[in-house]
DNA sequence: CTTGACCTTGACACCGGCGTCAACGCTTAC
DNA sequence: GTAAGCGTTGACGCCGGTGTCAAGGTCAAG
């Protein structure tokens, strides 16, 4: 299938699949006009990556897990790589999450500060 | 003073102090040769501003508070305006770390899928 | 032959908060 | 005079993942 095809069949633009080529995720054979010519694994490749986009992971991120698919493993996250990664993310999630933590706490208290009364305090525990 | 000084004693760039007076957020009096002249009170807008900036604001978000410091009160953080600001930034940071725990089981989630026993499962209650 | 729908590459735009460089003016010290 | 060290404005770069437009090639249908 050419890259249209491809692209409503994942639900991105043909812009985005261009994309990913460009950053050597997914490549695609040329047919002798010049346009992309893609197979059903592909769609998997797309899908694969779409789905690690959604729960915030980088193309770099989703880069072992698209390798991982291509060496022929069922599942994109079963490759140590890929393991590697989600366990990096989890960490990365966690620190982020501590940091909005800290900052929040640190809102609140500005604004108690700046405006005593003004915070409703519930569930501070 | 100059912005030289005001960036030293400030502990921002003199590159920075533009950009915020670009932004309608400091307004500088000019000497006679264009130089760009402060006073204390500029010392004051500045450390407010960076002390919003590291928890989390914009510029955007600073300027209410700006405003309020230059309307003659001895806190920024006491005007409706900023005080509207802190409660919209409270829910955004709420929002983002109700994301950020969503995103997290996904990825947990994911993990778990596809590679059984690698997820080391500790306080998951 | 022409229209129109598809494809190609290349390049600019976005968002925020600056860093950095260019090219130039002012001021002071030597 | 001149060099150093301040100041000025203007403009590009960054980061990620596209959207969007430009200018053209290809191909099937009428």
């Amino acid at each position: 299938m050419r890259i249209g095809e491809l692209a409503q069949r994942s639900g991105v633009s043909p812009r985005a699949l261009r994309y990913y080529e460009q950053n050597g995720l997914i490549r695609a054979r040329r047919s002798t006009n010049g346009y992309r010519e893609y197979d059903e694994a592909d769609v998997r490749l797309v899908a694969e990556i779409r789905s690690l986009i959604a729960v915030g992971f980088t193309l770099e991120d989703a880069r072992p897990f698209v390798e991982c698919l291509k060496a022929g493993h069922e599942s994109g996250g079963s490759c140590p790589e890929s393991v590697a990664v989600y366990r990096r993310k989890l960490a990365d999630i966690d620190a982020d999450i501590r940091s909005l933590l800290a900052r929040r706490s640190e809102v609140a208290a500005q604004l108690a500060q700046a405006c005593p009364g003004c915070l409703i305090t519930r569930g501070e525990s």
